[in-house]
DNA sequence: CTGTATCCAGCCGGATACTG
DNA sequence: CAGTATCCGGCTGGATACAG
């Protein structure tokens, strides 16, 4: 997230770009189909609202998401994976795996509704 | 590294283990066969020496590396991974595998010396 | 609903000095 | 060499109020 990166190792330039706290997050959601503002807030991990546009806006602009307007007016946005997006899939994939074999309680990708 | 974790979700919880600045990069050293202090702290990224103490502590807290100690009395220390930390290769590969696909000047997986 | 703006506490992490 | 300890600035991110 640090927009220059640390070194030339690939490790570091894709943390540098996704190694946060929640970007990885916001881009499962989107994974799971999720498009709107709305739907993001209502994951379980509770991201606050100025996270959250602040990493559409980052993620707009790395070129991982897609801005397009819906509804009647076209005034409301919804967010769709680029390719470049859709590229971490194996990112994530390997964190599920991970996370399902080594932390107990994690079964499930689909991240259940949180009341 | 918020020790507890957000939600059930495997990502997330992953993330709360390993997902911060620099854990997923002493690992890497580790991985590329660096054992010592030195070592890590020759590494391009150019971590500080608390944030590298702290990090060897959680991961071996984690059980993802080994202290052994080496040398002539025995007092120096050298870390390995455990099969937990070394199950964690898949997901520093697939980041090695994004970082070269798609962010130019990343070729190698070897980072070359700093100076 | 879909965001943006502001306030602010806390902690991460950089620099550095110090010890055995 | 192999760490530990301390200081402290800056940024992340939580809460909340506001706007179209």
């Amino acid at each position: 997230m640090t927009e220059d990166h640390r070194s030339t190792c690939p490790i570091a330039c894709t943390l540098d770009l996704v190694g946060d706290r929640w970007t990885l997050l916001v881009l499962r959601d989107i994974f799971l189909g999720k498009t709107r503002y709305d739907e993001f807030l209502a994951s379980p991990e509770k991201i606050s609202t100025n996270i959250l546009a602040d990493r559409l806006r980052r993620l707009e602009a790395m070129g991982m998401v897609e801005k397009q307007p819906y509804g009647a007016h076209r005034k409301r946005m919804e967010y769709r994976l680029t390719e470049r997006g859709q590229s971490l899939g194996p990112i994530l994939e390997a964190m599920v795996q991970w996370g399902r074999a080594n932390v107990p309680g994690t079964e499930r990708f689909q991240p259940q509704s949180s009341h």
